[in-house]
DNA sequence: GTCCCGGGTGACAACGTTGTCCCCCTCACC
DNA sequence: GGTGAGGGGGACAACGTTGTCACCCGGGAC
């Protein structure tokens, strides 16, 4: 910038002027400094202008796993929003692990992002409350925060959800419903197990329930444990996408009705398609990001707390007859 | 910082050294500082050590699409290479829209980043000469540079993965095959379609090869198109897995022989199983990355060009009778 | 007692911007 | 011709760090 002053024999600051299309240069000037610019190549040092501004334009978001159709589907429509608002984002997963969690958002806020959207791992994110202070606002999405903390926060209606794809299984005559999720320290496994158990009533039955990290060798093996039952199961609620995938695995073209929470590519090629509950995982990241715009423009209302409703997709394999 | 100083009675360098863990300073004092830090909820502002030390410790990454889960997969290696060398990411999705790389590149450069991995949607990256000149590597994935620029570069095998999908097709005794790629103006497109016509020899008939952006109604057309010719195709070869779950959707159930560039979730579910040369985008992701850093780290070889190979999974589908 | 040495510490400048304030010049008006 | 207004431009400080250099002081060698 330096340079460009001296090549077009003006102050610094005009050039800061020009390059910020500050009105009260003349449009002479204003020419011979762009020239400058041109000639030497020069691009403002947005490093320099955040330090003085105090503002990055940077947000930062913390998924789970970027590879996960579910969260990069989330993390594309955060980025939408994110570089339409002439912002950058800062991208990292967390693989569930709350310590790496914990060591992303400290080097996020050394960063000085403007805001952060997160899908949680662990359950205590009072380290985030001094960040908040600092004037860093926060967004979960999908998973709420954990106690004694309460931000702007969007969810999927994991429990209605779950109720839908199970009272589905039940009108088609199934009294036998499985239920695989994942583990239960997960909000999402939680709220999902507890729409099942409420829709199930008096059928539900322990021992056809299944909660725990998906891995093809324990879910068949929770499965084998059930069919092995008296009264084996006649159908299957599966708790999250990879569960569906990993369970449509283990059964291997044995018949039995399935039902499956989140949608998925293919779902509906397979035979019999795949019934699903699909929910908006696009959606859910759109309108995480714009809470945060919201807050970042300076709103200050109390935190909000959204609930995205999901849908049923019959395709087949919940409506087998038990 | 300064409010540490002046907490722990010590002058601002001595903060920045205990922070820093430089050598020279008294245990005693050292605590001091750090105790005053923990009271004052103190953390370094990284924009100002950028400004100072000139680097951002940053990596811009411009893919595709982060939604794709090619690309989303290769995102994620990137990202694990990226944060294990203790800098962060900034991601951003091209949508095939050369003019919007551009933007974003000049975006990412004006951050200052340390270096950028692309996967291109142009042909013409001569804008990128100015940033390498200006010590910002660059190293290209999945499809090289334009014409006038060579650097660092991953690909995988494309025309060896086609003509091994074609052979594998011709050895079960096909002889019309037909093709589908996408835009011939994408490099994998036009290297597939090279790899398929020299593998089908004097069979090669031009009728059978459909190159276009994929969308289901043109895939429906392309193959309705095909299989009223004469001598229809028995067998498909589609040119990645976009175009293949289409073509899939466009069969309906239809039997043909089916390969397909790229592997996909699922293709071992669907009945019959679906047959691909798979690639790595893991691989490629990770390999770019580590290019980089070692660019990174002052190597100053001749640009590298990598091959990855390819591998075929026969899964059924490639292995249908004509 | 003087000198030197070196560990511990601090003052200052610089990174590249931008906000604030001030200056100068021109022109119109009295 | 003097004065005021206003547009165009510049000097300077500040953002929060860190590299450079200089300082102070205690202890050991002569």
């Amino acid at each position: 910038m330096k340079d460009v002053a001296l090549a077009a024999g003006v102050a610094l600051k005009t050039v800061s002027r020009v390059v910020n299309g500050e009105p009260g240069v003349h449009p002479a000037t204003a020419e011979r400094v762009r020239e400058a610019i041109d000639r030497l190549g020069y691009s403002r040092n947005e490093s320099a202008r955040v330090l003085r501004a105090g503002r990055t334009s940077t947000v930062g978001l913390v998924i789970e796993d970027l590879a996960d159709p579910f969260y990069s589907a989330l993390g594309r429509a955060v980025e939408d929003v994110v570089i339409g608002q002439g912002c950058l984002l800062l991208s990292a997963s967390s693989s569930e692990d709350p310590v790496r969690e914990r060591e992303l958002v400290r080097t996020f806020c050394a960063r000085r992002v403007d805001g952060l959207i997160m899908v949680p791992a662990g359950h205590d994110h009072s380290y985030l409350c001094q960040e908040l202070e600092a004037g860093t606002p926060a967004v979960f999405a999908d998973r709420p925060p954990g106690p004694g903390l309460d931000v702007d926060t969007v969810l999927c209606d994991n429990a209605g959800g779950a109720a839908l794809a199970t009272r589905h299984l039940l009108a088609h005559g199934h009294r036998r419903i499985a239920f695989l999720g994942d583990d239960p320290s997960i909000f999402t496994a939680a709220r999902r197990l507890h729409g099942y158990r409420s829709a199930m009533g008096h059928l539900y039955d322990e021992r056809l329930v299944a909660m725990r990290t998906p891995a093809p060798g324990s879910v068949r093996a929770d499965l084998e444990r059930m069919l092995a039952l008296d009264r084996p199961p006649t159908a299957l609620f599966t708790g999250n996408g990879r569960l569906t995938v990993t369970a449509l695995r283990a059964l291997a073209g044995r018949p039995m009705a399935l039902a499956g929470f989140d949608d998925f590519e293919l779902a509906d090629l397979l035979t019999p398609g795949v019934t699903v509950v699909a929910q908006d995982p696009a959606g859910m990241g759109r309108i995480a990001a714009e809470l945060l715009f919201r807050r970042l423009s300076g709103e200050n209302d109390p935190p909000r707390h959204v609930t995205l409703p999901v849908r049923l997709i019959p395709r087949g394999s919940g409506e087998l007859p038990p």
